[in-house]
DNA sequence: TGTTATCTGTACTGTTCGGTATTGAAAGTA
DNA sequence: TACTTTCAATACCGAACAGTACAGATAACA
């Protein structure tokens, strides 16, 4: 579908390259802190090429979002093949620390930063991060799941509560970051979560 | 400073009951994402009513801070009395549930939900944010320091990771809130969590 | 070398934002 | 009753918002 005929004048900017600025704004700002100003000037392109690249701004937010998601947080599909539960709950932790605290992104995890609270005119795109964290945490429930069949976690382990425990502090991993916290005081966090974790 | 002569036409309007309506409002919209006329308009009074009861948008949302910090947050300052630690962290996270999950109010909590990310205006407003979760994370951490001191902490305990920790869950709670968990869906994680603390 | 399709850049749209000038109403004081 | 003080309500301000019309530029195609 991109394949079509290259005729007419080409894309002077690479799409690519700017979808990661937006990203960038969009996960230091949040959705609705996010000014088409911002986008452009981060983008360095104008309006119309922006509407006629990505649609409009929510658009361009929800394939940001995507990249994010394919890109940043891809730790979670490898942590989710650790061969016990605790390892899982080791990548997923720790993956977190160094993700919310890469120094070439800002603090935190877009889907909590995104749009916690927004006005109306907001409310897909916080309903849309909420249901990408759902779905996420839904992975780690399955996971678990599979490492209780397997004996891997105690037969009491209850994989929902403790998918939705990780989730948890993940979570508020990202705030903690948000506010200031380092690589090394979440990664003390990390090992006191991990406690939980029988092995 | 309030008693002063009564002359002149009295205030039509009660101003606890409007800070009252401009915290719920703050609190499921965010600062950025609540407008002035979304203000007015729950608290039933017109624009210059507020700004001469409140100052502008600003001093408003930081008077609402307050109230709900001395309100439904005071339920930290009970629990920081709890004569063990593992008492303090079990009076903490469930007080925290059951703030987060009142019906009365919106779900998650003030200082996560307020201001995370924002555009640079609001930018004051998302650092005294993050001022008072720390301040009330170094509450915990000095109450965690004098039950080490206490013996009712063990010799190897780090006080300030512990108080980390549990400010981590809770703030994760607000997220998890925010999406939608249940009330005893978040009471499942602080079981979790409290597996950290002896006793 | 035209023609056509697509992109870029400027300049603009209507709307909403936070904040305020102004006028008239309502109370206490004299 | 006249006066002073304070509040309430309308109507407005300039700025910023998301989004777009339009004209000029640049490429492939015939």
């Amino acid at each position: 579908m991109k394949l079509k005929t290259k005729i007419g004048r080409p894309r002077a900017f690479d799409t690519d390259e700017a979808l990661e600025s937006a990203l960038q704004v969009f996960w230091r700002k949040g959705y609705e802190g996010t000014s088409l100003t911002d986008l452009t000037e981060a983008m360095g392109i104008n309006r119309p090429s922006l509407y006629s690249a990505f649609g409009n701004k929510e658009d361009l937010f929800r394939k940001a979002l995507t990249r994010y998601a394919e890109g940043s947080v891809s730790f979670v599909r490898n942590a989710l093949e650790a061969p016990t539960a605790r390892g899982v709950a080791e990548k997923l932790l720790y993956g977190a620390t160094e993700m919310m605290n890469d120094p070439r992104n800002p603090p935190g995890c877009l889907m909590v930063q995104g749009a916690l609270s927004c006005s109306e005119t907001a409310e897909p795109i916080r309903q849309e991060l909420a249901a990408r964290r759902a779905a996420g945490q839904a992975k780690i429930r399955e996971r678990f799941e599979r490492a209780k069949k397997e004996g891997d976690l105690p037969a009491d382990a209850n994989p929902a509560d403790l998918a939705r425990f990780v989730s948890t502090v993940m979570q508020g991993m990202s705030v903690q970051a948000s506010g200031g916290a380092t690589h090394a005081e979440l990664r003390r966090v990390v090992q006191l979560a991990l406690r939980v974790f029988p092995g």
